[in-house]
DNA sequence: TGTAACTCCCCTCCG
DNA sequence: GGGAGTTACA
C-alpha cells in the first residue's frame, strides 16, 4: 500500500469525530453502528475515498449494499471526493456480485456460465411442477401451496436448520407434509442443476461454495483488498459466511449497520450477524454514530419513544441539534377516504409553502395500502412515483414476454417453456408437458420444435411461435428489437388472456424501452431479475428537470431515504403492525423497528395518520367496516409528544391539550357519527 | 382425456 | 387481481 496521506482539512470540517475515526480506520475489522440519519452514506463514501487516496485501486474494493442504487450513490460521492474514477469498484448487492463472479468462475464449481437466474415466482412454479409430478397435489390430502413450499425451502437453506425444525417453528400447519417436501426439495435441486438454473438463494450458496476452492479463494482474497458492507443488520447467515471466507485473515473488512433498523428477518436476515461481528472478527473496532443530522428534535423524540420499549438493542438514543417547535401530528380520521383527503390537502399546503413534492413522501406497510390514495392523487392531478409493492416485472404479462427471451437464452428453462406453451389457445399442462419431454429427449434444440406434433386447435399458433423463436435465435438484432419482435407476436394474445389489454400493452412497450439500455440478452434478463425497476420513475427514463412528483413507498423500500415531510398512513393495529406478523413477539418487535424506520425518514415534518374505520375484504360478508385502533407502538404516554388532530367530515379540528388519553379521542369521534 | 370457464378464497415486506 | 379447485364442454 502507498504511504498514508494526511486527512484533508476540508474533511475535518465536514465529519464529526467518530465519523472521522471510522473513515480513517486502519486494517483491522471495523463495525460502524450507525443510527438513523447519522451520516452513514457520507461515512462510507468518505471511507472509500480515503482508501483510494491511500493507494488502494478502485477495482480492488468490494462494496456490498442493499440495492444497486445505494452502491451507485456511494461510489459517485467517493468519486467527487477523491477526484478519481470509481467506476471500477465492485459495487452492488450480494446477489448481483455473486452473479458476476459466478459467470466468470462458476466452472470451477461445476456451474455452466450460461445459467439463468429465476425469481421467486419461477422458483415456486418449478416446485409446483415437481409437486404435480410426484402426485402430491391430489385433493384427498391437502398439501402446501407452491409459494409456501418455496418459502419453506428458502428458510431451510438460509437459516440452516433441519426441515423438521423449520416446519415446527414457522409452518406448523405443514408438519405432516415433511416427507413429501423432502422429496420435492431433492428433485428441485437436481432439476435446477440439469436445467442450468439458479434461484436467489443459490447465488449466495454458490458464491460461498466458490470460496471453498482453495485456489479461487486465494485469488478472490487478493482481488478484493477491501470489503465494505452496508446495511449489515439485514444480512443472513450465508452472507455472513461469505464474508468470513473472504476475510480469513481478519483484515480490511468494514461493516455498517443499525440493529434498530433490522427489518428483513422474513428473508432470513438475522440481527445476530451485527451483534456477533466482534466475535466473528476478533479484535474488531466498534464505532458508534449517534448524532442525527437528519431530523428535528420532536421527530426524534417520537422515534426514540417508540424504540425505548424495544427489547435488547445495541444503539443508544439519537440526538440532534436541529430544533423545531412543531410537534409531529397524530391525525385521527373517520375513515380511509378522509385519510386520503387530509394527506392530499396537507401535501398541497406544503407545496404552496415551497416544499416540492419530491421532498414529501407517503409511507405505508403494504403495497396495496396506497390504492385509494393513488386514485385520489390522480383525481387531483398530483403526480407521484411509487416504490415497492407489486413490481412491474412480476406482472403476468411482463413475465410472459420475458419467458420467450429466456427460452432463447436457455432452451432448457422448463418453467419458461411451460409459461409460453400454455399461452397458446388449446394448450394446457398435458400438452405442454409432452412438448417439453420431447425437447428434453432431443437435448433441447430449438430446431427440433418443427417436428413436434400439436393438437389441431393449437397448431397454427404453435407454428408461428416456432418461427418467432427461430428468428430470435439467429437474430443479430439488439435486445430492443428482439423485444419488439416478441411484442408484435405476443400482443394479440392479450385480449384473450387478460381483461385489461391496453395498459398491459403499454407495459410491454416499457419493457422494450428498458431493453434499449442493454447490449446482451443475458444481461437484460439477469438485470430484470436481480435489479428490477422498482418504481414508475425507473421506467420513464431520466426525469425532466422541472418535473416534480410525490413519493409513495412501502416502509421497507423507504430504508435509507429521507424527505422533508413524511406521512405515515394506516398507522393502525393490523396494518402497523401487520396482523400477519403479530403471532409471536419477534414478529411484533420487527414491526416496531419497521415503524421506527418510517418515523426516522422525516427531516422536518412528520404526520402519523390512521382511519378509525376501514374496509376489510376478508370480512366483507358481515359489516364491511371494522374499527381500528391506533398502532400499539404509540402508547398513551407518548401522546404529549404529538400535536393531535381529529378529522370530522373533511374538517381538521385540533384536540385541546388536556392530556386526554387515546380512548377519549375515540369516544369523541364515535359521538360525531351519532 | 384435456382444456376452458366458473367459483371461492386470500391477499406483507424484497434481491 | 390471481391462484387453486371444481365443473362443463370438446
Amino acid at each position: 500500500m502507498a504511504q498514508p496521506t494526511s486527512i484533508p482539512e476540508a474533511w475535518q470540517a465536514v465529519l464529526n469525530e467518530p465519523q472521522l475515526r471510522a473513515v480513517t480506520h486502519g486494517p483491522g475489522p471495523l463495525l460502524i453502528i450507525a443510527g438513523a440519519g447519522t451520516g452513514k452514506t457520507r461515512t462510507i463514501a468518505y471511507r472509500v475515498a480515503w482508501l483510494i487516496s491511500q493507494g488502494v485501486a478502485a477495482e480492488r474494493i468490494l462494496l456490498l449494499t442493499f440495492t444497486r442504487r445505494a452502491a451507485q450513490e456511494m461510489t459517485s460521492r467517493a468519486r467527487h471526493l477523491s477526484g478519481r474514477s470509481t467506476s471500477e469498484i465492485w459495487g452492488g448487492t450480494f446477489h448481483a456480485v455473486a452473479n458476476r463472479l459466478l459467470r466468470t468462475y462458476g466452472r470451477a464449481v461445476g456451474l455452466d456460465p450460461g445459467f439463468t437466474v429465476i425469481d421467486e415466482g419461477d422458483a415456486a412454479d418449478l416446485l409446483g411442477i415437481i409437486r404435480t409430478e410426484l402426485g402430491l397435489s391430489s385433493k384427498d390430502k391437502r398439501f402446501p401451496r407452491k409459494s409456501t413450499i418455496r418459502e419453506i425451502y428458502s428458510k431451510v437453506v438460509n437459516v440452516r436448520l433441519p426441515l423438521k425444525e423449520v416446519l415446527e417453528r414457522d409452518f406448523p400447519w405443514c408438519v405432516e407434509a415433511e416427507a413429501g417436501l423432502k422429496e420435492i426439495f431433492t428433485r428441485y435441486t437436481a432439476r435446477k442443476q440439469a436445467k442450468r438454473v439458479l434461484d436467489y438463494d443459490d447465488l449466495l450458496l454458490f458464491w460461498s461454495g466458490l470460496l471453498d476452492e482453495p485456489g479461487l479463494r486465494a485469488q478472490l482474497d487478493r482481488q478484493f483488498e477491501h470489503v465494505l458492507v452496508d446495511e449489515y443488520q439485514d444480512t443472513n447467515l450465508v452472507q455472513a459466511e461469505i464474508l468470513q471466507k473472504l476475510r480469513r485473515d481478519n483484515r480490511n473488512i468494514t461493516v455498517v449497520g443499525d440493529d434498530a433498523q433490522s427489518i428483513y428477518s422474513f428473508r432470513g436476515a438475522t440481527v445476530k450477524n451485527i451483534l456477533d461481528f466482534p466475535k466473528q472478527f476478533p479484535g474488531a473496532t466498534v464505532v458508534t454514530l449517534e448524532e442525527n443530522y437528519r431530523s428535528v428534535g420532536p421527530v426524534l423524540a417520537v422515534a426514540n419513544a417508540v424504540m425505548s420499549r424495544a427489547r435488547a438493542r445495541y444503539t443508544k438514543n439519537l440526538w440532534s441539534n436541529r430544533q423545531s417547535k412543531l410537534l409531529p401530528a397524530l391525525i385521527t380520521c373517520r375513515d380511509e377516504p378522509e385519510q386520503c383527503q387530509v394527506v392530499c390537502d396537507q401535501i398541497l399546503e406544503h407545496l404552496e409553502a415551497g416544499i416540492r413534492l419530491q421532498e414529501q413522501a407517503v409511507l405505508f406497510r403494504a403495497g396495496h395500502h396506497s390504492d385509494m390514495l393513488e386514485v385520489e392523487l390522480a383525481r387531483r392531478n398530483i403526480p407521484f412515483h411509487k416504490y415497492g409493492g407489486l413490481r412491474f416485472v412480476e406482472a403476468a404479462h411482463v413475465k410472459d414476454l420475458v419467458a420467450f427471451l429466456r427460452i432463447v437464452e436457455n432452451p432448457r428453462d422448463e418453467v419458461s417453456w411451460f409459461r409460453v406453451l400454455e399461452l397458446l389457445d388449446g394448450v394446457g399442462p398435458k400438452t405442454a408437458r409432452s412438448v417439453i419431454d420431447r425437447l428434453d429427449a432431443g437435448g433441447f434444440r430449438l430446431a427440433d420444435l418443427a417436428s413436434v406434433p400439436m393438437p389441431p386447435a393449437a397448431d397454427a399458433e404453435f407454428r408461428s411461435l416456432v418461427e418467432v423463436l427461430a428468428a430470435l435465435e439467429s437474430s443479430a438484432h439488439g435486445v430492443a428489437s428482439q423485444v419488439e419482435m416478441l411484442r408484435r407476436f405476443y400482443e394479440p394474445f392479450l385480449p384473450r388472456l387478460y381483461d385489461n389489454p391496453q395498459p398491459r400493452a403499454r407495459d410491454l412497450e416499457q419493457v422494450e424501452n428498458i431493453a434499449r439500455r442493454y447490449r446482451s440478452r443475458q444481461s437484460f434478463i439477469t438485470d430484470l431479475t436481480l435489479d428490477p425497476p422498482d418504481s414508475t420513475a425507473d421506467l420513464a427514463g431520466p426525469p425532466h428537470k422541472d418535473e416534480d412528483f410525490l413519493i409513495l413507498s412501502t416502509m421497507h423500500s423507504a430504508k435509507g431515504c429521507e424527505w422533508k415531510v413524511v406521512y405515515v398512513i394506516h398507522a393502525a393495529d393490523g396494518m402497523i403492525p401487520s396482523d400477519m406478523a403479530t403471532e409471536d413477539e419477534d414478529g411484533v418487535e420487527e414491526e416496531r423497528r419497521l415503524f421506527y424506520v418510517a418515523l426516522t425518514r422525516a427531516k422536518d415534518r412528520l404526520y402519523v395518520l390512521f382511519p378509525l374505520r376501514y374496509y376489510h375484504r376478508k370480512y366483507r360478508m358481515a359489516d364491511t367496516h371494522l374499527y381500528a385502533q391506533l398502532t400499539r407502538f404509540v402508547e398513551p404516554d407518548d401522546l404529549p409528544l404529538f400535536e393531535q388532530r381529529v378529522v370530522r367530515y373533511g374538517t381538521v379540528e385540533p384536540v385541546a391539550e388536556s392530556g386526554d388519553g387515546w380512548t377519549d379521542i375515540r369516544a369523541r369521534i364515535d359521538r360525531l357519527w351519532q
